[in-house]
RNA sequence: GGCCCCGUCGUCCAGAGGCCUAGGACGCCGGCCUUUCAAGCCGGAAACGCGGGUUCGAAUCCCGUCGGGGCCA
């Protein structure tokens, strides 16, 4: 063996949405395959008809589309194995299991739950792995009893022996024979377990690596017996260091949504995320942070891949899809800006408003982390404002009117509406009144974005029809004044005051 | 409880006996730039869990210990 293409593949389970455990093990798979030239394939693991939901199936698939995984056999694309679907295997899963019980590498247990109890209590109390006791019973009639209709499980019948191999993540490693137990490979209901499906098919789909989660090495030993006593070669393992929530717990459902597609939802960018979680548990290089698949497939393998576990850090995914959104090109920016903007405001910007926009795009790009920042930054240009009443307390101070009035009468003289000119102008009003920056240009702010934060300030002026952000400066002017006056002196902050845009 | 795995800044990663007064990144703090916010630039705080060995020399090797995690029950 060792001859040939690599083979590897990843075999999540449709019982929910792909959760990003699942997508960092399958980079690693993918980027191990991509890089010797092997094959990559996409297994379903659907043995639990009861929860398996096809749905699942089609979000698994679009989820690796959407980071750029592409897979050479498997489920959708196909090949030579059939679905690639667990559940149109039962029959095969059911025929191994017999053949190994007609060779006595396994057996019926028709035991009851409660003599099973009893065992493993009596391997707890002699300080014995749980499964120490259950073992093949001497008397198993099995055949007669499966005949008369009985129904009992198939277990393995575990050798005697110690298992051993090498790990590519972990180097050797070793499992005393009494530590491995006779698992159970066929349910009562003739359904397989997963050490029974999954090593049958990585043996008949020809896996050459099996790159997984640590939360696996120890059913590895029964994965390489059984596969022995299948008269097969056993895959190459490699076992992932786990991904941890910030409460140092593996990764789960208990962390919140850990789907992939919540960070579609949430505005990632699919070259971001690649980028992030190749970094969880590997490097490019000492000093490399930002790279795409290109480079990671250069230099990647699984034995550089680190032992320990990685907590996943939705901060820095944030930062770095900033840099990813900043490297974008105008014109790419320009159109994720119009998608955005359109699912923000719920409907479609016209052309007047997209060419708007184009003045103030280069300016929310430097500003975005996530795609789902550009609606509510660019709102003020789409739809009216609401007063950020934090920003107003700040900002709007009584003397914010008269700076607010110079403003406006300034921006009126203006003759073309243009970033040039509105800044001559404000720069001229600073100096006639006397005013610095903060006090003469932060209340202009509020009144035309709402906020105290925006984009530059002549840019938005520019972006807004003028006759817009006219009627908001005044509007604000009306409103510290109204504010101000005696019969709201007790509740200053209270009004919810909107001004419209057009 | 049994077995297994892991242990460098809060987090991710580099470090495979001397290049380490332990490096980079996120985050944090301060400064510069600046009309705000970002971005950018400069600077700062911040780690080899602990104890024994081995060695001229250990973050790097060995043992123990403590801590965390995983699987089975």
């Amino acid at each position: 063996m060792k001859s040939g293409r690599v083979r590897l593949r990843i075999a999540p389970s449709p019982t929910g949405y792909l959760h990003v455990g699942n997508v960092r093990s399958a980079l690693f798979n993918w980027l191990y395959a991509r890089r010797n030239g092997g094959v990559f394939m996409i297994r379903i693991d659907d043995t639990d008809l009861a929860r398996s939901d096809d749905r699942y199936v089609e979000d698994i698939v679009e989820g690796f589309r959407w980071l750029g995984l592409d897979w050479d056999e498997g489920v959708e694309v196909g090949g030579p194995h059939g679905t690639y679907r667990q559940s149109d295997r039962f029959e095969r899963y059911r025929e191994v299991a017999e053949v190994l019980v007609d060779s006595g590498r396994a057996y019926y247990d028709f035991r009851s739950a409660d003599e099973l109890e009893t065992l493993r209590a009596r391997a707890r109390r002699e300080r014995k792995a749980p499964g120490y006791y259950i073992r093949r019973p001497s008397d198993s009639a099995s055949r007669s009893r499966l005949a008369a209709g009985e129904r009992g499980v198939v277990r393995f019948s575990t050798p005697d022996r110690p298992v051993e191999f090498r790990d590519l993540v972990r180097g050797e490693v070793r499992f005393e024979a009494d530590a491995i137990d006779d698992f159970v490979m066929l349910r009562s209901d003739g359904s397989p377990t997963y050490h029974l499906a999954s090593t049958v098919d990585d043996i008949d789909y020809r896996i050459s690596h099996v790159a997984r989660g640590e939360d696996l090495l120890s059913s590895t030993p029964k994965h390489i017996l059984l596969t022995e006593a299948l008269g097969a070669e056993h895959p190459v393992y490699a076992h992932l260091p786990l991904l941890f929530g910030p409460d140092g717990r593996k990764l789960s459902k208990r962390h919140g949504d850990t789907s992939l597609r919540s960070y579609r939802e949430a505005g990632y960018l699919p070259e971001a995320v690649f980028n992030y979680m190749s970094l969880l548990g590997w490097s490019l290089d000492p000093d490399t942070e930002i790279f795409g698949q290109e480079e990671a497939i250069q230099s990647f393998d699984l034995v550089d891949v680190q032992k320990s576990p990685a907590v996943f850090n939705p901060e820095k995914l944030a930062w770095m899809n900033g840099v990813y959104i900043r490297s974008m090109n105008s014109v790419d920016f320009a159109a994720l800006a119009v998608d955005a903007i359109e699912a923000d405001l719920g409907r479609v910007p016209d052309d007047d408003e997209r060419g708007r926009l184009a003045v103030l795009a280069p300016l929310l790009q430097e500003r975005t982390r996530l795609i789902t920042d550009i609606g509510p930054a660019a709102r003020f240009l789409f739809s009216g404002i609401t007063y950020d009443e934090k920003a107003w307390r700040k900002v709007m101070k009584p003397a914010a009117e008269r700076a607010l009035d110079a403003a406006r009468t300034a921006l009126e003289e203006v003759e073309a509406w243009t970033t040039e000119n509105i800044e001559v102008a404000l720069r001229g009003m600073l100096a006639s009144e006397g005013l610095n920056a903060r006090k003469g240009w932060q209340p202009v702010r509020v009144a035309i974005t709402g906020s105290n934060i925006s984009p530059p300030l002549f840019e938005s002026l520019a972006a807004l029809p003028r006759d817009v952000a006219m009627t908001r400066i005044a509007a604000a002017q009306q409103r510290i004044v109204r504010l101000a006056s005696p019969e709201y002196s007790g509740f200053p902050h209270t009004e919810a005051f909107k001004a419209s845009a057009t």
